[in-house]
DNA sequence: TTTCAACACGAAAACGTTTTCGGCGATATA
DNA sequence: TATATCGCCGAAAACGTTTTCGTGTTGAAA
């Protein structure tokens, strides 16, 4: 078991300083060709690489970014996380991810561990805790120390930073449409609590394509799911007692959940009922009927996020203008064979 | 905006010596207790924290662990960083995350950047192409430098280490009996090529499974996927042309995908084909009818990996034995309803 | 009054780099 | 011969910690 060679051990080795074998290796001209070759030749023979740790400390750069997400389970999450994995990575940067399994906590403590020279930058997306808290201090006081944080998907008007975000309503808007320009009137909302942001404004899109068709908004067709694990009897009871021909999901889970459920009631989709979901998950795509959906394009968000905070690590140095962008990530609503 | 404070400037600030400011903050018992309070105070007030990276250095240590995986979109490795992620939060180490794509260059790049002090120690599931190419000198490189590796998963014999794993073979022998056991004797395979060594693993699970009972190996019914992004056609082919009764297939993805397809030709699902997945993935819960499958329970196995790894780590100061383990996660078959 | 311990604190090394500056010998120039 | 120049190299600082060891002051004991 050889142990890591440093620039002593070599000097050392060589009897030279360390000054000269650091030089050597970067190739300076300021030392003899002849020391250069013997230094590079024992260098590579003993595989020396140069102590990352010491790099960072010195540099005060450690090359390393930050991705704390709600879960990783989530398949859109996941695909965030590879967006930004590719970019940082061609960027010679590495990737941290911290979950905060929807827990303000959690995120609190993830941020101020990170925030004391271990990263150069955060991607983030808010817990659930967090936004119904609205309680970002933590956030902030990352901010105000000088630390770049690009927020996505989940992201609050009450932090100045660099943002990237679907447009949530006019997706939802479209989504709808979709479904009344197909004949259907009677569309039912699935979604989450209005604290989640994302939730709310998906809500106000259907709402407003309704409105905008002149449709009533009928309260008791929008169902909204607060125990993540165990809401299939809302939908089920929704299913049966309503009078509906199209259901918009906010996610791909409520909507594969309604396709179970309307097989089960003997509701055949899409004849007698057309399902959209939200998010460009697998679920989706290998369901059987494969369900219609918004795609949100995750990968691109994540990619996009990193490119963000990139930029800002690079031209920091420069003390450029403090001007925060927020991006947004056009959705696509992909076709498939759950909706007439 | 405030930059974060160092040891040296409270020093300075409070005109004593950088020492004395590290043991009043650590309540060393050197300094009067008048002095302690007056830094920690002026500590606090400034929110004072110990560079990490600074400590890193110092202590050779930097607390962080390294998952290299080939992608995780995949649902399967999604739930396995969840796991990793929890036991190293538990236990003060942050999670790297790094994707091979299943390429052998990305897997030795990343491995390489990292083994110079910058992680702890890795997790790690090999790549298509290194499983295919056998070469597996970067491993052995970073465990020969003292740092320890915990495989999981797709693993090799031809490497010495701590590792994780399903009784692959074990699993496929009972979905396969499971579907015997139903009076069906016409069960297809859907596997992928053989140097992916778990495929490989259940292929043979499969055939012992037939064997014993009996039954004849048919070649023509097992399929082997090379192309990930189009398989659809062969697995048309043998619903079209093969008699059969039962499909076992490898991952969710085939068997979502066969469900689909058998949904297409008019063949009734479970009735007139079954259908058994492997792996504990979203898809088969959600999908309709839910899929009966093999649970590899990934957040099992990724707990287990990160407590091997940092029991390693933190028992390697006192120099212990190389007693390598190699630890089976125990496989679940989740029944569903896409089998009789 | 001298001696010694206890107390409170500071200097410095160490972790592994990079980089600035200065020095020294040899050669070229005046 | 004296001086300037150049080539080659080393010392040391810096990044932010922790820790060992040394040192000066104080009080009490002799």
């Amino acid at each position: 078991m050889k142990r890591k060679v440093t620039l002593k051990q070599i000097a050392k080795e060589l009897d030279v300083s360390i000054s000269t074998v650091s030089k050597s290796l970067r190739n300076s001209l300021e030392i003899s060709e002849d020391t250069r070759q013997k230094v590079q030749a024992f260098a590579k023979l003993y595989n020396y690489k140069p102590n990352n740790i010491a790099l960072s400390l010195k540099n005060k750069k450690t090359k390393t970014i930050c991705i704390i997400i709600p879960e990783i389970i989530h398949h859109f999450f996941a695909t965030v996380i590879s967006g930004v994995e590719h970019i940082a990575n061609e960027n010679g940067y590495n990737v941290l991810v911290c979950l905060s399994d929807e827990s303000f906590d959690k995120e609190v403590i993830n941020m101020e561990m990170l925030a004391n020279g271990s990263i150069d930058g955060f991607i983030m997306s808010l817990s659930k805790e967090t936004q119904s808290k609205k309680d970002f201090h933590h956030i902030v006081e990352v901010i105000n120390q000088g630390m770049p944080v690009v927020m996505f998907d989940r992201v609050t008007n009450d932090i100045l930073c660099d943002k990237i975000i679907i447009d949530d309503e006019h997706a939802a808007y479209n989504a709808t449409q979709y479904l009344i320009d197909k004949g259907l009137k009677n569309v039912a909302l699935i979604t989450t609590i209005d604290y989640v942001s994302v939730g709310k404004l998906r809500t106000d899109g259907y709402k407003k394509a309704l409105k905008n068709n002149d449709l009533i908004v009928d309260e008791s067709l929008i169902l909204k799911i607060e125990d993540i694990d165990n809401f299939e009897p809302q939908i089920e009871e929704l299913l049966k007692t309503k009078k509906i021909n199209a259901v918009f999901a906010v996610n791909e889970i409520f909507a594969a959940t309604t396709i179970k459920l309307a097989h089960k009631l003997n509701i055949k989709v899409p004849e007698q009922l057309s399902i959209i979901g939200f998010t460009d998950g697998i679920i989706s795509k290998y369901s059987t009927p494969g369900i219609t959906t918004v795609s949100q394009n995750g990968v691109k968000m994540g990619e996009k996020a990193a490119k963000m905070l990139i930029e800002r690590l690079e031209s920091e140095e420069n003390e450029e203008e403090e001007h925060y962008r927020t991006e947004v990530i056009e959705t696509e609503l992909v076709e498939r064979d759950s909706t007439l």
